[in-house]
DNA sequence: GCATGTACTTCTGTATACAATTCTCATCTT
DNA sequence: AAGATGAGAATTGTATACAGAAGTACATGC
């Protein structure tokens, strides 16, 4: 007997079919980048229809990357709570400021339980940040600049040492949170590398009290690191003023 | 002309139809009020059809509510990716401790930004603060205890400053992860209710560091009370075993 | 001209049908 | 008896139909 098989979106489009249990995350993916990219506006509308058509599946993986993106923060939900309206998160200096204070904790957890780990572990992990924070002092040489290297290499730096000390849960708050920081950056990104020589300091300060096993050390330059960012990014913000919120 | 309504099932079963927008909110508060007191025991199999039929809405709704539990950590799923199997998360040592950290931390944020609020409004969050751990220490005094109370004034201790000081950002993380304490707590509680009064004094750092806008130390006082609540069920776990992990 | 009601459009919430995968377990093979 | 194999059950993933709510625009009355 034959069972005839409905041709999945997906293909009518051309795209690549999705293996059965890739389509949320997917979807969930493309839209994040858009949204942390900022081709998707702050305060844009995001329509649940639309969605579907545009990653190629149907409204039920959409709706459940809709979900996501609202639990973490990248959407927010308008309406009370009958048909919510969802729409890409504002940027604001306030949320700039809560958000990185966060993001600075979770890190600072990450950087604390490094900074605990058995001595010959922790050797390898100051080796690496040593290396990729002195790639960031070259790369932040006046010269000639490249802010996608620049940028990469930071995240490079707090990404080491959040994954060698955090467990699961940390490791997932920290994944959900961290890009969002990423959509502030790339918007002032050029005002704010004038400023990554301090940055390099800082990070100077972190590798060196988990070299020293100093877990309150570690957890506190990790904190000031991030607030002084969230200075100089309400700073540049002041200067150039908010964009993309209204 | 006639329109057939269908008669929803929640109808059929007798209970309360819920209002259009409410069947997510309602199968995840039932849900983990299961989880969290531990009628639903840890590393149980959750199957979706059986949510949706004990919760009396239909599979899209319980699902909803699922994958929100498993982004929260009420919830983890085994299978690879395709076919996802969820179960309770189990109870350990090990997310005991990462647990409580992050619960520390996030609520240290909120002490810190409470300790920065105008003299003002601190005034007044220390007097209730005050009062509360003034009700908690009375309510610890040996001679008649109900474990419920304490609970509840601890609670509600920890509540005020995270109120006081956090922006819609922190206060949604809080209320997603403070609760999973709750499920170690609940576990352990006759045994930890012995050393409340350790926790009574600790409690007076934290007001008092807020009564004196000393950011730092209120943060510092508050992560300080945790770590040391995970050491202190720590050491309950390891007297008492592992309960409801395998 | 302006308010107000009302049909219409748009979008979201929910239920359900169907498909794909994994699991279970009985039977067969050697 | 141990393992292979395959049929069927169980469970999850995806698409879609339908209904309810919110917004929109147009007509009607004053």
């Amino acid at each position: 007997m034959l069972k005839v098989r409905r041709a999945p979106v997906a293909a009518a489009k051309g795209r690549r079919t999705l293996r059965r249990g890739d389509r949320v995350d997917q979807a969930y993916d493309q839209l994040r980048e858009l949204i942390v990219s900022g081709r998707l506006a702050p305060g844009a509308r995001v329509i649940e229809t639309d969605v579907a058509l545009r990653m190629g599946v149907s409204r039920t993986p959409a709706r459940a990357a809709l979900h996501r993106l609202q639990q973490e923060g990248y959407i927010v939900g308008s309406g009370r709570r009958q048909q919510q309206r969802l729409s890409v998160a504002p940027l604001t200096k306030e949320d700039a400021r809560e958000l990185f204070d966060i993001v600075g904790e979770v890190e600072g957890l990450g950087a604390r339980r490094s900074a605990l780990l058995a001595e010959s572990v922790r050797a390898q992990v100051v080796r690496e940040l040593s290396g990729i924070n002195q790639s960031l002092a070259k790369a932040a040489m006046p010269a000639r600049r490249d802010h996608r290297e620049i940028f990469d290499l930071d995240q490079a730096f707090h990404r080491r040492y959040v994954e060698a000390g955090a467990g699961p849960r940390l490791l997932a708050l920290h994944s959900s949170i961290k890009p969002q920081s990423e959509r502030y950056v790339r918007l002032y990104i050029s005002a704010l590398v004038d400023e990554i020589g301090t940055s390099v300091r800082e990070h100077e300060d972190i590798v060196s009290a988990i070299r020293r096993g100093d877990a309150d050390a570690a957890q506190h330059a990790v904190q000031t690191n991030w607030r002084n960012a969230a200075d100089r990014l309400n700073r540049v913000i002041d200067s150039m003023g908010e964009r993309g919120a209204w």
